[in-house]
DNA sequence: CGTCCTATTGACAAATCTCAATGTCTGTGG
DNA sequence: CCACAGACATTGAGATTTGTCAATAGGACG
């Protein structure tokens, strides 16, 4: 039963927001319906040719890129709401692997056929933008924490990250999962999955957070930022 | 001596490309003059609101944040063709503060003339849509390399890309130049600087590159991709 | 030529990685 | 429903790397 964007529960953020009630049918004609995959499927494979962009609609999927030693180096985590294949839109090929951590239902939007709506419908272009400048920014938060700190730091701004971008919001949500293993956020974060481990530990010592395998619960918010220790400024600022 | 955009040097790569040549003379009337900045001159501020981008004409800028410990946080370099700014756009702030690392010449564009012209030259959005997929990409690239572990990786990947974007092209430059200082990369690599130091001298040891102070030789480009460590199969694949 | 700032090098402390052992969860098949 | 195997997570101990502090060396600039 496909679904059209206009009736989507994403549709105030995702694409369907560029344009004016009348015209989001527009929109139906490049979308494919929302499929289903179940958990450890794989969405599209680097090196191959960059053809569509992914919207998450439920679940969660992991973008890596493979070495020349074989491991794997997770380069994002994509929940509910988040478009995976940016980057790849300007080399025409993917620069990365993309996988479903769980079951999940997935939108594809032809790029192509986005690009020339785009012709027709300046507003999607400026939401093209500002998206894209939101990515940068919350690269370089990121990449900022990856920069500077400890492992207990890099963790505490993962899990700070990860509860907002659960709310869809700019609340963070007290109570989520983790939909990937401590292999993939110590690869993430540049850390042995033992060393991340240790640091969930001290977090929970240090009264942070409260976990159940999967499930974290954040105790004590203004603590857990304290040890993430990210500038977050300008988000601050502007909430 | 103000100059034509369509006469610039970095026509070819900039936003002039995106114009039809009876077209270009649109964009001289929202790009300030190419102005003169003197080194470790502050281009904007952090938080401060955002009105323009600037392009490095010629010269080098960093840009930063500062923590609430006061320490300055790299979170950016950008060499001649490159456009600084970008990740403010959203927020309509700037997330972080601009500066000269050298004697810099800069374009100053204003962003809601842009933007507006955006409207009339839906290749202008065009080539922006491209331009932000790169720099996720190479964001992304660099972000790859942080989370690999040994400080030597690092600092070869970073004079790979240095490498790269100084030939402006898909070469690598051989000799070149580095704008920033010791601690400055050691900010951005998210080491000491004294680690920096010894991981140049490592390299040096090893016969990778050459190093006259500030000057770059890279001796054995082979050697030193090695040390990186970095997958850049897609970049191999495409050049 | 001398001063200031940056870069390098050394020695020790602290954090992380690696290897190994143990514990826990999940899904399968009896 | 239970038992079991395989994957994942946690913990420990020793090796390695990096951070920190301090001293020295080298360039840039007046």
């Amino acid at each position: 039963m496909p679904e059209d964007c206009k009736d989507c529960s994403l549709a105030n953020t995702c694409i369907p927001s560029a344009f004016a009630e009348h015209n989001i049918h527009k929109l139906d004609k490049i979308v494919s319906p929302t499929k289903q995959y179940p958990r450890h499927r794989n969405i599209y494979h680097q090196g191959s040719n960059f053809q569509a962009l992914y919207i998450v609609k439920s679940g969660a999927l992991k973008t890596y890129i493979t070495n020349s030693k074989g491991d794997e180096n997770i380069t994002g985590f994509y929940m509910p709401g988040d478009i995976v294949g940016l980057e790849s839109i300007s080399k025409r090929r993917y620069l990365n692997t993309a996988k479903t951590l769980t079951d999940s239902r997935l939108c594809r939007v032809n790029y192509q056929e986005l690009a020339e709506l785009r012709k027709y419908t300046p507003a999607l272009s400026d939401w093209a933008i500002n998206l894209f400048s939101l990515s940068l920014a919350s690269g370089q938060d990121f990449f900022n924490c990856l920069s500077q700190h400890t492992a207990v730091a890099r963790l505490a701004t993962f899990l700070l990250t990860l509860s907002k971008r659960t709310s869809r919001s700019d609340q963070y949500q007290l109570d989520f999962q983790l939909p990937m293993s401590r292999q993939d956020i110590g690869s993430y974060l540049g850390l042995a999955n033992e060393t991340t481990s240790r640091a969930f530990t001290k977090l929970v010592d240090k009264n942070c957070i409260h976990k159940m395998n999967k499930e974290i619960h954040i105790v004590d918010l203004e603590a857990l930022q304290e040890c993430s220790n990210l500038t977050m400024e300008h988000s601050k600022k502007s909430y």
